[in-house]
DNA sequence: ACGCATATTGAATGCGAATGCAAATGTCAC
DNA sequence: GTGACATTTGCATTCGCATTCAATATGCGT
């Protein structure tokens, strides 16, 4: 209190004083003091639904606009408990479709005036310890595109905060989640390929504990046990380039060599493209077809024109927000997935 | 004032009342309580040199874990004005070379103990907008990927938070940077080239804004006029694969088409020899050498092998976090820019 | 002109933690 | 046992804003 009290820079009128480096910012109430009124009327003047004159919120505002004040976000989330802040956790930056993801989701928040705390997972990161910051800060709401194990997201329950699973799924918790449904994707590719003639298929799945990886696999495998084609060879990745292209010399040494490879990511696919080419001495799709999934931008580039299904990324994006945003207003909401279809992407990769 | 008076909760010990979906989180207080001593007491456990005896301390820290309390950051950075909170900009997400520098700000951020709040700008985005954000959640610093211009600059200036810029220059002002040396970059490249007997060259530049892409660009054309080469055609792009496809294209509509062409950045480079090869029919770098900049990861595939210069990222982005970090401790330490050079890296796409 | 409903306003309080200051306690020398 | 001094501790205040509550002002009907 006793506001009316300083005096250090009463004098200076909009001047204000630097002391070292940092200038103080105008708080509510210098604006109340310029303008003639309380604070809490300077306060109702930035509220949405605040009781308060017209007369009163020119003046208010002009003090406003002289002092170059904003409200402080700190002060304000401290006391409605709304920091407006969603944190993002997002693995692999460097796999070259999360950034896609990452780039819309930052917009569509921001659109809404939100912000991005954003975490990225590197392999040794201790998603613990991140969680632990994630605590400390009031975020409203979380949007996953990393994986959490069911402890984690037993945590963040028990702490009250929204979540939004962003391709991932949380063992038996019932999370809210959006997901790219793979399986109508690999049985369309599927499909695609035998129709083409292929029968002598290879899979390129991804590590045992990523969800769309493991589902892209399973459906692709059932799709083809569908059709009467079994024991079809399965190599894992990590999703690397690297990856891929390991993968189809590791297939090529079998007994019957495949004429369609089914990856379950551009970036390994482009890997694979390129092991054909490069390592096996093979054309593709001439010798052999490679298709991926998501959608990646490199998945177009003419060297690989990557046959694939891309994720909506925009609306699957939005979709999580919006999920989180609706849990955030009312955190009774039940949880929900929301599951998108990919569409076909020709591309030049597989004999079709 | 009158703690002691709040009755409302005081007979519920540890046991936390849930409202409805959130759980109150532990306080200063309750953890002050339930050990037995002042709020005081348990700030000074949390902090760093805090004037504490052996035995309350960990009376406070067994009654904090039984709570599971954590500081609050809010209330923290309240009164500190210190948020440990850095705003990064990064402009063009999807464009391969910022998601590694990303990737690794962050990592080098959180490793010591500080927060991202990303601003991740799109086309569209307007920068003054973001800033107003900025301002408001008192960061203690910021990282800029992405282009301000002077006024901007000066406004951050003005309201002192420290910043370093990445990979950009700021007009008139003197500001932190961290730079790669393009410069010398481009004469090694260029040197080579020559060396190899390359004499009709052609530049694939950036947009006139970009300072990475202008000073790439001058430092092709002054190495070329130092060894006579003169009137050497520019095109200009947008970092795109696309553009520059695009730009051998219209360079190859020359009288003398070049037998060298200089991509300021990687993913150019790669559109360009996507675009000599299945555009022109030409092939690379047999009939005509490309060379890129930034070493990206596609850089590295099969299918391109971009000859090119590795930006050194890992220690820029190090030196960008050491930079900002001294300048939020002592705000007064004047501007410096610290330079670096990249590695060449052979690839296979120009003849050498 | 008077009573009452409605619209504005300001004083006071609290969000959760850090900290200056003074009081309390402990330690040691003599 | 006493005083000087170092170590701990708690009280009270503060950060900047939102919000409750009571007070004041305004408008209306009659």
């Amino acid at each position: 209190m006793a506001k009316s009290g300083k005096k250090s820079d009463a004098g200076k009128g909009a001047a204000a004083p630097r002391p070292f480096g940092g200038v103080r910012r105008a708080t509510s109430y210098d604006v109340a003091k310029l303008a003639g009124v309380s604070q809490s009327a300077v306060s109702r003047c930035f509220a949405p639904g605040g009781s308060i004159a017209p007369a009163t919120r020119e003046k208010v505002m002009k003090a406003a606009t002289e002092l170059g004040y904003r409200p402080n976000a700190l002060a304000q989330a401290l006391i409605t408990r709304r920091t407006n802040l969603v944190a993002v956790f997002i693995s692999r930056l460097t796999n070259l479709h999360y950034p896609e993801v990452l780039a819309e989701l930052s917009r569509q928040l921001t659109d809404r005036d939100i912000r991005v705390l954003l975490f990225a997972l590197t392999a040794e990161s201790e998603i613990d310890l991140l969680l632990e910051q994630v605590w400390r800060h009031d975020v409203d709401g979380i949007i996953s595109a990393a994986r959490l194990d069911d402890e984690q997201i037993a945590g963040i329950r028990r702490h009250g905060i929204p979540i939004v699973l962003y391709n991932r799924t949380a063992g038996e918790h019932l999370t809210p989640s959006v997901w790219c449904d793979s399986a109508a994707g690999e049985r369309d590719l599927v499909d695609r390929l035998l129709a083409a003639g292929h029968r002598r298929f290879a899979v390129v799945a991804g590590p045992q504990d990523s969800a769309v990886g493991e589902e892209r696999r399973l459906a692709t495998l059932a799709r083809l046990a569908e059709a009467g084609i079994h024991d079809v060879p399965v190599t894992r990745g990590d999703f690397s380039y690297a990856s891929g292209r390991e993968a189809v010399a590791t297939l090529a040494g079998a007994a019957t060599p495949p004429d369609a490879v089914v990856c379950v990511s551009d970036v390994m696919a482009i890997g694979a493209i390129d092991g054909c080419r490069f390592d096996l001495g093979l054309k593709v799709p001439e010798d052999v077809s490679v298709v991926g999934f998501d959608g990646s931008e490199p998945a177009g580039w003419m060297s690989y024109q990557v046959t694939s299904i891309r994720q909506p990324v925009r609306r699957m994006t939005a979709a999580a927000v919006e999920m989180l945003l609706e849990r955030i207003e009312d955190p009774t909401l039940p949880a929900e997935r929301r599951s998108f279809v990919g569409a076909f992407v020709p591309g030049q990769s597989a004999r079709l």
